[in-house]
DNA sequence: AATTGTGAAGGACTTCACAGCA
DNA sequence: TGCTGTGAAGTCCTTCACAATT
């Protein structure tokens, strides 16, 4: 919905938050005046505005299951087939990819690592992403070593935090900067996005700290709402409240999903 | 790639994903048959399958933000300004609290304690749930300290591991058994809930494990997709795909949900 | 014969707007 | 007057089903 992105621009009082919750944005199919705004996009790229968020999330599933195929040394692979092995329909993998453009080959599906290198390009993981880490607690620590993010092309390249105990580390590779050196060393290493795993109280100050040292991107632990100007990014993980999702549906008697039965797909 | 395996109920191939990605569910409001399977709900609780699951989320969002609130002595609240904290419009905050009874007050708004309650009833937070973490690497670790959990009534009582080394440690006051153990201990001690925070390939193992030994829910932060018996819930969080996310958003220059500059709450 | 890409149909979720209550 | 609860309208997303392609 950003139309008009950078700071200034005084928004109404919608959609502020990263997470899912939000309502699905009116996807302005090509402003009106879009001739103006001069989309500095990059070539084939999509607005992302207009792109339901679901759909990158499953794009992101495709990618790893894609990469288990190429190990097994699948060269193609269907829509059914891959809708299968992650229990979305063969359509949805379709339209999903549609999105983006025509990688698949009638009556041959997609081949693999054609497949792989167009959602890369997609999700923007075929470029290396600096990335730094602020708070070295408990959870901070533990994403420092996650090796999820380093398979993906994330590289986290510096940490941030007051307790002077921890500062001068060096975890998992990455060394621990005071609090103070922040905005400094974010510039000078012209540091992609940051991770916010401090407590509540403290995020939206250190949110704003990096929005203002150039980071484009955060990715926020912390459980509170964050107010970030528009023209970054957010996208929020919230532990507690996944937790709760959890607990409802115990707690009302739900098993998830119920399954019909069994509309035997022989596989 | 491992479909339906063990127990029983075989599921069909569709609904695998606790995430935020499986279709909207074919929300049967009060099946045609639902006089004779009983339903064992507790009084008041709403048909989980009915309640789209972004509700569920945004209930724990007021939950926390009413809180606070409350911390701050204020007494009652209106769908606005509730909204308004967290970015929501006044009648979503409505619809969602309408899915589960009448809470509100004509002319006043909503009694911040009696929403508490109500919603921490509807989470079943009102309760204290006994988990057991599976995997006490990193992120393991880190979960077994998060102070998020403990404060809404979440109690970690046991933590498993193979390596020798973290065998019989205690980790925030929480002992760390070897995984030969898990089976008996979590029977044992009745407990509720697992999290997995175990490599990718030993997941659905564990989560197999965890169903048999009788868990009712599962929190997955393996990135795989878990294949498991209906009558088990599961939430699923992929730290890759979050970041990945904020990558496709950043990538494609968007500003994903560019934030209203602060409704100032006088706070 | 198999499989994609896609308009059209169908659902699910959100927003609107207002009747009704305090 | 202020605010809730809710049918109705609107929007977004998924599923269907089939023409097009190899």
């Amino acid at each position: 919905m950003s139309i008009w992105l950078a700071f200034s621009p005084i928004r109404p009082y919608k959609y502020p938050r990263g997470g899912s919750l939000a309502p699905a944005a009116e996807s302005h199919r090509l402003a009106p005046n879009d001739f103006l705004s001069s989309p500095k996009r990059k070539p084939g790229a999509v607005d992302p505005e207009s792109v339901p968020k679901a759909v990158v999330s499953r794009l992101s599933l495709y990618l790893r299951e894609l990469q288990h195929l190429l190990r097994d040394e699948q060269a193609t692979v269907s829509s059914s087939q891959l809708g299968q092995l992650l229990g979305f329909s063969d359509a949805q993998v379709r339209k999903d990819l549609a999105y983006f453009g025509h990688f698949g080959h009638p009556g041959i599906g997609y081949r693999c690592d054609e497949l792989v290198s167009a959602i890369r390009s997609i999700l923007g993981t075929d470029r290396e992403w600096t990335i730094a880490m602020v708070g070295a607690g408990n959870l901070g620590r533990a994403l420092l070593g996650y090796r999820g993010f380093a398979s993906q092309g994330f590289r986290i390249v510096a940490a941030f935090d007051e307790a002077a105990d921890r500062v001068h580390q060096t975890i998992e590779g990455v060394e621990v900067y005071p609090m103070t050196r922040l905005d400094e060393v974010v510039r000078d290493r012209a540091i992609s996005f940051g991770l916010v795993a401090v407590p509540a109280a403290a995020a939206q100050g250190v949110a704003d700290r990096l929005i203002a040292s150039g980071v484009s991107g955060i990715l926020n632990f912390a459980p509170v709402m964050l107010n970030l100007p528009s023209g970054v990014s957010i996208v929020s993980v919230d532990l507690a409240t996944e937790l709760e999702r959890l607990s409802f549906s115990v707690a009302n008697r739900g098993g998830e999903k119920p399954a019909e039965p069994a509309p035997e797909k022989p596989l």
